[in-house]
DNA sequence: AGCACTATTGCGCATTACGCAGTACCGCGC
DNA sequence: GCGCGGTACTGCGTAATGCGCAATAGTGCT
């Protein structure tokens, strides 16, 4: 059941999807995550992934105070980030359904 | 590009998927994955998974010389190995739909 | 003051796919 | 008979990435 494998090389994926329509911060990221299915993820994944997708330049990044805590690092999809969402979308369900091909070959065997 | 990042996890379930109704021995899994679209996978990467399972206890394993070349290291699924392949099988498959949710939502809007 | 919740960062670790080198065995052409 | 390409496996070191945990810090409740 160990489904932090299979969350690798797709986390980037989640992350931008959930980002698509609406600006948000780490902590708010996980949740969206966690609300949509992926409950098993960390939080240090999320921050993480957030970080190197913002690195490698696919967000956009703003702070702002918050008055019922502190402060919230906001991040938004920018041209790239979209460019990179629909590329990296289509490279997952081509896999997808290549990996599907292999389990249902045979098996009426 | 990624495509190895995104079979993290996989291709344990790919491997096993390859084996379910006939043994084979690792250069002949290579080429079954690659047959069934898996064409970037390394050849080390067959191999250490093949022994990772057989270690694990999912595979068991004997040796048949060849007349055309080297000796060939047969694997096939035991029961655990064919528990486990049902039990990741479905594991993705509750994952790959769950990814699909997040992917969708708010796509519409 | 202490605790829980929100929010972020950093460190070190485990897993796993990959590249590459090395070993070895075969048959073919020269 | 010697090298070469294809078959077949092993081992080593590396890179990517998700995770646990600790630390920091603000807010509000008791």
């Amino acid at each position: 059941m160990d489904t932090s494998q299979l969350l690798k090389g797709v986390l980037d994926l989640a992350v931008l999807a959930v980002l698509r329509d609406e600006d948000g911060y780490g902590y708010d990221v996980l949740r969206r995550l966690r609300g949509g299915g992926i409950e098993e993820v960390g939080d240090a994944s999320v921050y993480g992934t957030l970080r190197r997708l913002y690195k490698a330049g696919y967000l956009s990044s703003y702070v702002v105070p918050s008055d019922e805590g502190p402060h919230r690092k906001y991040y938004g999809l920018n041209d790239l980030g979209r460019a990179r969402l629909v590329e990296t979308e289509q490279a997952w369900r081509a896999f997808a359904e290549t990996l599907d091909g292999i389990l249902r070959k045979g098996k009426a065997a």
